[in-house]
DNA sequence: CGAATATATATCAAATCGATATAAATACAA
DNA sequence: TTGTATTTATATCGATTTGATATATATTCG
């Protein structure tokens, strides 16, 4: 599943121009799957040519164009054919964690403000989606949403029960035995 | 932090071939951060260019010379300095959370099938990690390891929990509905 | 003895990111 | 009211990265 197969799938539920689809990516798709403008207008541009959706173009005046996408009927057999297919492996990838990878090399002082800074913005995304999550209008919007939670929580969970570990590690001689 | 970095990251632990830099990628940091030939090999040359990292050659009769990589003081340097900065945000991308987004037009099967894959997987992936966490060399890899089997248990946890919603919610008719 | 796996290099098209450019409408505070 | 920031909306571009493939030999194991 790549970028193009995800753009059909937003259209699946609603005419719409480029800009919203960058924004239900951002709305709606952060936490699982990222897509900015470089990859978001050239699969729209694809999926125009081979047919799988149409393009409505609104003139307006003084501005550019307004093209609102529409899934095609072929469009929709495909996106189905696509998300009928085994789901490929997660692809993940943590600076921060690549950092502490390396923790051995830093100042004591500088692990803890990391793991307190991620405490910090693992916590600010809770805050920011415990709201939503009660409102979401679909049982499955919900299932993911909680799951982001109930993962969010976890990683601070075990932040704040093993971060001594490391902190201890950095302070400690051990470092002079590796 | 990229790749590039990453190769440096991975010399500070010892010399080593391009090949033995994509197995370390791949035995001790494939849950955090992922690297094929296509990035290692070109980030290689252009660190040695940089003067980052030099390069002893070893001809070898009816193979193909053994390049022996070693990061030089600048080198180190460049690498602590690039640890020091705050960590960029972690980018993620999950097909099989991707695919439950759209599940409302999916049969119940294969939503029941996916669910079992993946809890099937991150099973398989404690099993394997299960032994190797405990006989890890360092500290920091330890915590690491723990952290990865936190937050698969995590997942299942929270899959085994509540894919009744999803799964319930495909079979009645909430789907005509929406 | 033969097959599979490990060692070791490297390249290439395609996908994607992140930044940037352009331009006007709208909202909002000084 | 006037200036500033944000939102709407398009699009491109270099750099990064993926995933597959090519090439060759050594080693392991049934």
């Amino acid at each position: 599943m790549d970028i193009r197969t995800l753009c059909l799938g937003i259209l699946t539920m609603g005419d719409a121009t480029g800009y919203e689809i960058k924004k239900t990516f951002e709305d709606r798709l952060d936490l699982i799957f990222h897509a900015s403008y470089g990859s978001i207008y050239p699969a729209l541009n694809k999926l125009t040519e081979e047919g799988l959706v149409s393009c409505r173009e609104f003139s307006q005046e003084k501005r550019p164009d307004k093209k609102i996408y529409s899934i095609t009927a072929n469009g929709r057999y495909q996106f189905f054919d696509a998300i009928m297919k085994k789901p490929a492996a997660d692809r993940f990838r943590s600076e921060f964690l690549a950092t502490l990878m390396f923790s051995h090399l830093l100042p004591a002082s500088a692990i803890s403000e990391f793991i307190d800074d991620r405490i910090k913005d693992r916590l600010q995304k809770i805050a920011s989606m415990a709201d939503e999550c009660g409102s979401k209008q679909t049982v499955r919007e919900q299932f993911l949403c909680n799951f982001g939670l109930t993962m969010y929580q976890a990683e601070i969970d075990y932040l704040q029960d093993n971060r001594h570990l490391l902190e201890a590690d950095a302070l400690m001689g051990t470092r002079a035995a590796e």
